[in-house]
DNA sequence: TCTGGGGTCCTAGGACCC
DNA sequence: TCTGGGGTCCTAGGACCC
């Protein structure tokens, strides 16, 4: 048996753990420079607000519906996610952490001794209790269909107190006719259109289509999900890789024109990519800069690029790719253009420690060190404290969080105070 | 005025090999 | 007019996820 625990609105549902009186209220949260609703409660989806919903078009009903809006408060959002999943690892060992905000849990050998229904209550009060945030589960025996029992526990409350158990096939059925096929975890928005315009509505119907029609038009992509939800496993637990592309952008919340201002910020990127790459213990071959304009703005000049280069070594020193990235963004830039968008990501990784003959360049061993002074006192004294020439010009720059809370539970000076 | 960020997997087609 | 067969590797692009 698989279960998927899902945490309600989780964004919205961190904040409001912090600040109990916004129970029952409505409340969004807004992604990178406030710019679009990327979480909302119950209450917030009972007012129109949409899914990525640009919010300087609702702020009226903003105001109307006096509705709190948080910016994303990533700090605070890592961590309780990072809680629930160590109180999951409680009920099974078996457990694959497959976003901030889901976990499958994998229960072996257990079918005929547990009560699944039992254990999922036990899991959300433990959850509950544990961290305040609520949680939805939902069992099956394969990982696409436990997609689609949480969707069933999540969708209907009353009946299920959040906990759904498909273990029947009776209720497979059920629950595959009832649920859209534009809704099946795997189908996207391509796949949705074009299997509703054959007259495909429902996940049911989906898996009454022919293997072949799948494959060919879906892959084995299609054809791995469509056994999935008639209940044969294709899907196994995955164990924790190492990233294999690791990237930072960002949009701006201005528009830049200049090459200088353009360099500091992929500068900064860049700086960002070799931190996430240490991490990791891993190096790049590869690294990539694109920038473009602001595709909304059809009134000015448009222009993307990227650029693409083999590093001469593999590294994950500041440095060096500050400086590889600066190159790369020099075959790019042009002027006469507003860019809105700028990022650098990093590919093609060696491990850390694995020195590759290269008969000509290395990486400078003084790096080396370098990195491990810069990351420990980073650490130590809140991020980012420490730069690169080429990060601060004149000026520092800040992303709009105009309504961010306070990081309650990694900061001791920002944690909430209790009256005695 | 303002519209997020960061990932994965698969396939088709081209280049190249013997 | 006709011009083999069977591989591998790489890349771009498309689809998907949260």
């Amino acid at each position: 048996m698989f279960a998927l625990v899902d945490c309600n609105n989780f964004y919205a549902s961190c904040e409001r753990v912090f600040q109990p009186q916004l129970k029952n209220k409505p409340i969004v949260v807004l992604s990178n420079n406030d710019g679009c609703v990327i979480a909302r409660s119950n209450e917030a989806k009972k007012c129109g607000i949409p899914m990525g919903a640009p919010a300087f078009e609702h702020k009226e009903l903003f105001e109307k519906e006096k509705i709190h809006v948080f910016s994303s408060n990533y700090a605070l959002y890592g961590d309780m996610s990072s809680r629930v999943m160590d109180l999951l690892t409680e009920f099974t060992p078996e457990i694959e952490v497959y976003s901030i905000d889901e976990a499958f849990l994998k229960f072996e050998g257990f079918e005929t001794h547990f009560n699944f229904e039992d254990i999922g209550r036990k899991i959300r009060h433990r959850i509950y209790k544990g961290t305040g945030i609520p949680v939805s589960v939902g069992f099956a025996t394969t990982k696409s269909l436990a997609k689609a029992a949480n969707k069933v526990a999540k969708k209907f409350p009353d009946k299920t107190s959040h906990v759904y158990v498909m273990d029947t096939d009776a209720k497979r059925i059920k629950a595959l006719k009832w649920l859209a096929v534009a809704n099946v975890w795997g189908i996207g928005h391509q796949h949705a259109a074009r299997l509703e315009k054959i007259g495909v509505k429902s996940a049911y119907e989906f898996t009454q289509l022919s293997d072949e029609w799948v494959k060919k038009h879906m892959s084995v992509v299609g054809l791995r999900l469509k056994k999935e939800l008639q209940g044969t496993e294709c899907l196994e637990m995955e164990i924790p890789a190492s990233k294999k592309d690791i990237a930072t952008t960002r949009s701006f919340d201005k528009n830049y024109t200049e090459f200088d201002d353009l360099k500091e910020r992929v500068s900064t990127f860049a700086v960002t990519c070799a931190e996430k790459l240490r991490k990791q213990k891993s190096c790049a071959n590869t690294l990539m800069v694109f920038l473009h304009t602001n595709g909304y703005r059809k009134d000015l000049p448009q222009y993307a690029r990227n650029y693409l280069l083999q590093l001469p070594f593999p590294t994950n020193s500041a440095i060096e790719l500050s400086k590889q990235a600066t190159l790369a963004l020099k075959k790019i830039f042009r002027k006469g253009y507003a860019y809105k968008k700028a990022g650098v990501i990093v590919m093609d990784f060696s491990p850390e420690n694995y020195d590759q003959i290269n008969l000509f360049n290395n990486i400078n061993p003084k790096h080396r060190k370098l990195m491990e002074t810069l990351d420990q006192l980073n650490e130590g004294m809140g991020t980012h404290k420490i730069k690169l020439a080429s990060q601060d010009l004149e000026r520092t720059w800040k992303m709009r969080q105009e309504k961010l809370s306070p990081r309650y539970s990694t900061r001791i000076q920002e944690a909430i105070k209790v009256k005695a």
